[in-house]
DNA sequence: ATTATCTATAGATCTATAGATAATGC
DNA sequence: ATTATCTATAGATCTATAGATAATGC
């Protein structure tokens, strides 16, 4: 029972999972790690939705490390978003840059079953502004009030209107209508619907906003939007 | 320190509090309060944010009762989404009712600070849609479709346009419109920007759907919409 | 010596259950 | 006898911290 001392029946098995590995610059590549894995896990599961301990293991750490890293969880919230909002921002810039309608690229990459399918990887304020706003942390709404200031100019500056006052009106109809669509079409259960919400809005942006290809008809058909898009 | 045996020291503040009142049809009304309370905290803190001790508190009850009046946790919630949107629909209803011009009452009553300040009497979609939409329960997610449905079915009614099709898509983006400003101005910490799209997505709906009272002008400009709507 | 990570755990909280008790209803 | 509620607690999980250890850098 007992089992006596001696000291070394597993010469390292235990030694070489304590101290662990430690690098130059790893450090910082396991920082990013981490608010990458989370900038996923949040919009995917919902703040609350994901705890520290398996947020840390999913980025291939255990969670004693957190916070040396980050100074609260509340702190890693506000990274993370951020980065989701710093990666979108510059998919959706390379992807404008390459169209020669900015405005359609946008809409249709953004009101999407590409998008509605995969949240962790899509809109921040699609997936947790609700959740946002119940928060207390100041920091974290500050940032959304930006995300939304930034989505409102980006828009402002693709619509078209007889002046900058009705193209910033119709750049926060549009944004409003995307972020809409979005969360709508995630709740419905029945793909049938949820797909016509994607292609009702999707029609329905164009129409308003990028009659470019064919005289405003008045109401919203077909028009066939692509299947889906490429990462 | 032993403090005796003295069986009667406080002679019922104990067994006061212990078997408690219980009555005839107070059975019911308890049940009542604790989902009315619940659909009130679940869409001000989400699903996650107010623990089933708490919540029994909030209703005046003790946490051991909640199991003989709900199956989980995940019951409460569809009961409480269920009362929310009937406690919703009839206030519609009768303002609808009420209105010479029904869409301008439906709009400007769901887009508006109130509305946008007071999310545990509000729409469901708005202040839970996004954690619905996270959570694997069936049958909650069932019923926020039931939801969408029932939205876009009362909204094609209201909103004009050549044919029935374009009706409907007419109502599915004026719907998404909707739920995108009110969750956006929830997110937004400053309040001019909030207050912004609260009136600017309030005369863009009136403008595209319901232009009885202007001739459509293109954009969308003040009209000045009612300061605030009683309960 | 410093530092990034590890194991381990404290304290709080959450969902759910167990057992006791007093009012109700047969 | 039944039942609605109470007190109390079990077991899981969550955020955060403590202390140990091995690689790095002076």
């Amino acid at each position: 029972m007992k089992e006596g001392r001696r000291s070394s029946m597993r010469p390292s098995s235990l030694a070489r999972e304590v101290g662990v590995k430690i690098s130059k610059e790893t450090v910082e590549q396991n920082r990013e790690r981490v608010i990458d894995t989370a900038a996923r896990l949040f919009r995917e599961r919902g703040i609350d939705g994901i705890g520290l301990v398996d947020l840390m293991k999913a980025a291939g750490l255990t969670p004693g490390g957190f916070y040396r890293q980050f100074k609260s969880k509340d702190d890693l919230v506000v990274q993370a978003v951020k980065r989701a909002y710093d990666d979108m921002s510059a998919d959706l810039g390379r992807r404008i840059a390459a169209s020669d309608d900015p405005l359609q690229t946008l809409v249709q990459h953004y009101v999407s079953d590409y998008h509605r399918d995969d949240p962790g990887h899509g809109c921040s304020l699609a997936a947790l502004a609700a959740d946002a706003a119940r928060h207390d942390d100041p920091v974290l709404r500050e940032y959304f009030g930006n995300i939304v200031t930034n989505y409102i100019g980006l828009l402002t500056a693709l619509v078209r209107g007889p002046d900058a006052v009705a193209k910033r009106s119709a750049a926060i109809a549009a944004l409003a209508e995307m972020i809409g669509s979005v969360v709508l079409s995630r709740v419905v259960p029945d793909q049938i619907l949820s797909g016509e919400i994607i292609d009702t809005v999707s029609n329905d942006l164009m129409a308003r906003h990028a009659p470019s290809r064919s005289a405003p008809t008045g109401d919203t058909k077909p028009t066939k939007r692509p299947k889906e898009l490429p990462a």
